[in-house]
DNA sequence: AATGAATGAGTGTTCATTCAT
DNA sequence: GATGAATGAACACTCATTCAT
């Protein structure tokens, strides 16, 4: 077994913190190799350029933030699936805000060059959304509501991170949660 | 007096929608220039730099859509204003879908650079979720409560954008409006 | 009669004083025309450009100097000369220090582009060392002796500029003429 | 180990004779990069810019004169000390011209931002000027001493250079040596 | 596996100059 | 006579990438 590699995770870890900081544009692989304590050259071995570490960053995170909202929901009713999903998310947010940004919160068109089956955590919004609707919510556009729940946590972590709401972001999970079933139309849960 | 400036206006429509399609960063001073039809060095007689022409753009539509936002609440009752705040913004969505999505969708550092009384569409936003809370809505902290109104439809104008929802946008605009009234705790509007 | 050109004056002395200060190279037109407190297009209503907005200005300050130098030798036999020069030219140094140092101090190939007949300050100088040689004084190739004169009250200069002497300059002028008539082998002046 | 620097004597080596052929300004990074031979891009892997390319080679080659004076008085008596710096300088100037030049004739910046403590040629010049006082020469000041000397060479390196007398530079050693026994009121040598 | 050296293409910006008014 | 607008070429410098060791 020969000597592992010292630069990989130097570099995982350097690259998602400026990806998110700075933006993928504004981040050179300078400023990643430097942030790892490593040389520019070693990043090519281990991927292919800027953008291959980018979208191996992002297929990694994405899918572990589509398990964490799938295992989240499970096979929870409705209301009960939105409430978990809302605190699993914002929960990701205060342990690992990088990741979360970095999936849900950066502009990137990695989407794009993913395979389109991909399944994607708005995907997994969506199946709630329709479940949702299906257990007597709102009449509403599945797309729509989908579109509804993921604006309702998205944008009240983006007030979190621009310091117009107090974090962590776990203190607003049930107000998320309760502002997602009124949305839907469904009753609140009893706490 | 010298010749009119032929290069300002195309400069500044190039460089709105450069930067809204491809981002600040990856917009560069060349790209500008070849899509205004105009000399590099022409921009540098009109603005100090790249910056300094972003935020010059920033501040004129953020100042557009501010007053927008601000004419369209006028002195209605809440749950008309959220209406007619939701119908105004999804409008310009559809009219000018770049002034809208450099102001309320790219991300920028522009914002801190602005005086910070400077007055933002959240505050107008803000103030709304106050009066609506104060008119027999839910309880609930008013800077949230507009992060939730924000959310509602800039999501949707997203999902709009990458195709998940079909366009116009003003077709949504009564379903953001009703789920606005439910985030608030309003009863809807009748139709 | 038009009116009077207005750029032309603040334009001869805002380049000299930049050209002397930050060199030729080094002062940009708009420098100057800001200095100037004129536009930029304006100096090319009076000069062809920069080149020859120099030329013109070091001609004109050139023939001063020369003129300067021939005034204070005059008839004068060699040794009053010789105090006579250093004395005018160290004096002019006080008065008009961006006269002297444009065209005594500062490298230029500005004295190529004169006629190869035209009297320089130089010439005046050597004819001074031979009719000091002829005089008396040492026998030395007179081109050298002009060489080490100049080199004496110009090294002076440039010590009093950075500051490794006091000035006003003129408090050198007998050290500096005494150590002259050494240098040409006269005896010293009585005072 | 990597590969060993190709490319930084070339650029040393066309950056000090372009610096003393057109000054500093007058020298672009592509000219040195063409003269040398390699990229632009390569300079910045061994300088961090234009400025400390120049600062560096000002620093080396100040230190190689400054040696070589102190060398060449050594312990000399006055009289002999001058003529041993004298010789030194001028032969210097015909070994390595760029060198010379780039110290001592080129206008710079450059000495400013070295520590104020560093010794220079000139202080070299001046404990010289000093210890000839005290050996019994004129009763002068002794920083106006060392201006008077240096500019004796100087200038005439100056003439050499532009023709107005011929080289090489050495053959004016004995000459220039004695202008300056005679400037400092020292006997001349005997040859 | 990792690195310092090197590079061609690109960055934002300034240059001296010309043009239209 | 004077100006603001405009420009092509050049500026110093950085980019992502490849190469030799």
């Amino acid at each position: 077994m020969p000597r592992p590699p010292l630069a990989r995770a130097p570099l995982r870890q350097a690259a998602l913190r400026l990806f998110v900081e700075q933006g993928f544009h504004a981040t050179g692989i300078r400023d990643i190799a430097r942030a790892a304590g490593v040389s520019e050259a070693a990043l090519y071995r281990h991927w292919s350029g800027k953008d291959e570490l980018a979208l191996d960053l992002f297929t990694e995170h994405l899918g572990e933030v589509t398990t964490l909202l799938d295992q989240a929901i499970g096979s929870r009713p409705p209301a009960q699936a939105v409430a978990a999903a809302t605190r699993a998310c914002l929960d990701l947010y205060d342990r690992e805000p990088l990741v979360f940004r970095f999936v849900l919160m950066v502009e990137h068109d990695l989407a794009r060059r993913l395979p389109a089956d991909r399944r994607m955590p708005q995907d997994v919004i969506a199946d709630l959304a329709r479940a949702a609707a299906a257990a007597g919510g709102v009449k509403e556009d599945p797309d729509r509501l989908s579109a509804f729940l993921i604006g309702l946590f998205l944008q009240t972590a983006s007030y979190a991170l621009y310091g117009r709401l107090p974090g962590p972001l776990a203190s607003h999970a049930d107000a998320v949660a309760a502002a997602a079933l009124r949305v839907l139309g469904l009753p609140p849960e009893r706490t």
